[in-house]
DNA sequence: AGCTATTTATAACT
DNA sequence: TAGTTATAAATAGCT
C-alpha cells in the first residue's frame, strides 16, 4: 500500500526505517483505537522502537495492570513470578532465621525449657553463665571507672579548696593594706566586682561512694 | 476501506461486531508483525474481545515479561507494585525484627556490650539471672526425676529379687518332691523349658547415682 | 468463510 | 521533518 510493494523484512536504510516506523506506528495505534471502539474490545499495545523509545496504547475502559492481571488468569502464564518467588523465598528464609532466634532467646530467658532434654540444657547454661560473666565484667569496668573518676574529682576538689583558701587570705591582706585609701563601701564594691571564679565557695559535698 | 465508509463508534449489531472484530484483529496482528520486522521494533499486543476471549502478539525477539520490565523502567509506572511492595514491606519488617533479636541475643551472650551504658546493663543482667535460674531449676527437676526413678528401680529390683528367690526355693522343693518320678536329665530338661521370666537372673547393677 | 467495491494506509518522493 | 500522491492493503457489506 504505497507507491511500490515492499517485502516484509528489516528495512536496512536507517532513515527509511525510522520514517516507516513512525508512519506505521501511527497506523497501528489508530487501528488499535478503532477496534476497541468499534468492537468493544480491550486492547493494550506497547511498542519499543529500535532506538528504545516507547509508545503505548491502552483502551480507555481499562489499564495495563488490569489487562495483565486478566492475561495471567487467561493464559496461566506468570509474568512476574520470578520476582515474587524470590521475595517469597527470602521471606521464608528470614522467617526461619527469626524463629530460630526466637527459640534461642526464649531458652536463654528460661522459657519453653520443657521441650529440651538435660543434654540440651548444658550449652544454654554455659551461654548464660558466659553472658552473665560478660555483663558483670562490664559492670565492674564501669564501677572502677566511676570510682577512679570520683577519686580524681575529690583530689581536684581538695586542691581547688586549698588554692582558694590561700588566695582569700592573700586578698584579705591586700584589702587591709589598701584600707587607708578606701572606705568600707568601696571595699564591698570591689569585692562585688570580683569575678565569681575568685570568690570562695563551699566545697561541693563528697560523691556517694558505693563500695 | 470497505464497500462503505463507517463511523468509528461501537457496532451495535452483535454479529457484525464479531465479524469486524475478527477481521480487524487479524489486520492489527499482521500490522504488528510487519512493524516489528520492518522496523526492528519490539511490539506487544494483547486484545480481549467483548466476550472476553484473549489474543496476543509479542515480537519474537522478546517476551511479554521483558517488555513489561522495560515498560516500567521507561514509564516509571508500576504495574505490580501493590503486591511487590507488600512483600518488600514484610521483608523489611521481619529484617528489623531480626536485627533487634540479634542484638538482644548478642547482649545476652555478653557480646557488643561496649555500646551500652550501665543502666542498660541492668535489665540484661536480670534477664540472664532469670534465665540461669530457669535453666538450673529445670536441671534440678531432671535430677530429682532421675533420682526418684533410680530409687523406684532399686525398690523394684529388690522386690523382684526377693520374689525370685522365694520362687526358686519353692521350685527346688517341688523338684525334690518330684524326684521320685524323674531322672536327673528330665529335671534339667524341665528347667530348660521353663520360660526365661521364671529363672533367677543376677540383679542388674545399681544406676550411677550422681549427687 | 469468501468476494469485491471502496476506503484506508503507506512507500516513494518532494 | 512534514506533506503529497500513486499504489498496496485492509476491510464493510454482501453472498
Amino acid at each position: 500500500m504505497g507507491r511500490g510493494k515492499i517485502e516484509i523484512k528489516r528495512i536496512e536504510n536507517s532513515t527509511n526505517r525510522q520514517v516507516t516506523f513512525s508512519k506505521r506506528r501511527n497506523g497501528i495505534m489508530k487501528k488499535a483505537k478503532e477496534i476497541s471502539v468499534l468492537c468493544d474490545a480491550q486492547v493494550s499495545l506497547v511498542i519499543f522502537s529500535s532506538l528504545g523509545k516507547m509508545f503505548e496504547y491502552c483502551s480507555p475502559s481499562t489499564t495495563l495492570s488490569k489487562m495483565l492481571e486478566k492475561y495471567q488468569q487467561n493464559s496461566g502464564k506468570k509474568l512476574w513470578d520470578a520476582k515474587h518467588e524470590n521475595l517469597s523465598a527470602e521471606i521464608d528464609r528470614i522467617k526461619k532465621e527469626n524463629d530460630n532466634m526466637q527459640i534461642e532467646l526464649r531458652h536463654l530467658k528460661g522459657e519453653d525449657l520443657n521441650s529440651l532434654n538435660p543434654k540440651e540444657l548444658i550449652p544454654i547454661e554455659e551461654a548464660l553463665q558466659n553472658g552473665l560473666t560478660g555483663v558483670r565484667d562490664k559492670q565492674m569496668d564501669f564501677l572502677k571507672m566511676l570510682k577512679k573518676n570520683e577519686r580524681m574529682l575529690e583530689e581536684e576538689n581538695k586542691r581547688l579548696a586549698y588554692l582558694l583558701h590561700h588566695q582569700q587570705l592573700a586578698m584579705e591582706g591586700s584589702m587591709r593594706e589598701l584600707d587607708i585609701g578606701f572606705h568600707q563601701k568601696d571595699r564591698e564594691y570591689a569585692a562585688a566586682q570580683m569575678p565569681m571564679t575568685f570568690r570562695v565557695q563551699p566545697i561541693q559535698p563528697n560523691l556517694q561512694g558505693n563500695k
